[in-house]
DNA sequence: GGTAAAATATTCGTATACGAACTATCGTGG
DNA sequence: CCACGATAGTTCGTATACGAATATTTTACC
């Protein structure tokens, strides 16, 4: 259990979600939002209707977490949220035009977070590649189930 | 700006922390405590007597996160606050029997987390200290100072 | 020796994050 | 056609997570 909390490979996973976390808050906060409105803008820009379970899902979040932030969006007049015409359970999300522009200028300024990601991408490609096999290897493990659960 | 949001190599970082979390949870809450509450646990206990300040930098957390935290487990009684004699400012941090037994109890239970990550370690040699390396080359790119910011 | 700066921790406001419970709606089977 | 199970999303309670502001104490400097 000790070597499962001080394991120097995990903290660097750790670590570098950290660092890159950060980083995207620089270009958010220029932009008066967050970290996760900003991916979650991002998300909805890509696709346009989605439903709220579906964003869940892409954001890898539960619902009642992606409630609230669509919450504070709509608030903010960057989402726009409509009841489903087929399901009035469901709703449809999509960006308002100044959510658009949020993300348009985003897109447009100098960001931190761009030059160190192609920075990272320019390392050498079967570094790159044995990094995302390697990765997917211990996701893999992580994630296996077990009847011992 | 895209690329850093839409990237599978540190979309595959954030997934094996939130597994690696996610076991971390099966664990902690067998004992009644969560994660974080978990990880604090261990840092002082392998810290006896630290200061808020030096247990912050150890967890990555600020201080008024782990303030917050401290609270709750001394509420719990797992954990004893006391001011340092001389620095009245500063407190130092232990664990209470309670919270030892605790932690005991978890390290000598049986443990999803700790069997993979064993399994995770058992990999091959060069793999890991190649994961380590490149992992490590990933934090420096990532958390290198410029003068852009 | 007194004052200002620095240090330590706490509190506050706000945003996530989750699981459980809940509400409203849709689909299915009898 | 209706009742029930399933689905979609919301709300609630609690725990983090941060930055700013605050309070108290210590240190440094003149």
């Amino acid at each position: 259990m000790r070597d499962a909390l001080n394991n120097e490979l995990l903290r660097s996973y750790a670590n570098i979600n950290k660092a890159y976390f950060q980083l995207l808050k620089i270009d958010a906060e220029r932009m008066g939002i967050t970290v996760v409105q900003l991916k979650t803008m991002y998300r909805i820009s890509a696709h346009p209707n989605t439903g709220l379970g579906e964003l869940a899902e892409i954001l890898r979040l539960t619902k009642s977490t992606v409630s609230g932030v669509i919450d504070r969006l709509v608030h903010q007049g960057l989402v726009e949220r409509t009841i489903q015409s087929t399901d009035r359970r469901a709703i449809n999300l999509k960006l308002t035009e100044k959510g658009q522009k949020t993300l348009k200028q985003l897109f447009e300024g100098k960001s931190i977070v761009s030059e160190k990601t192609h920075e990272i991408m320019n390392m050498r490609k079967e570094d790159i590649n044995k990094l995302l096999s390697l990765n997917n290897q211990i996701l893999s493990i992580l994630t296996a189930r077990e009847d011992i659960y």
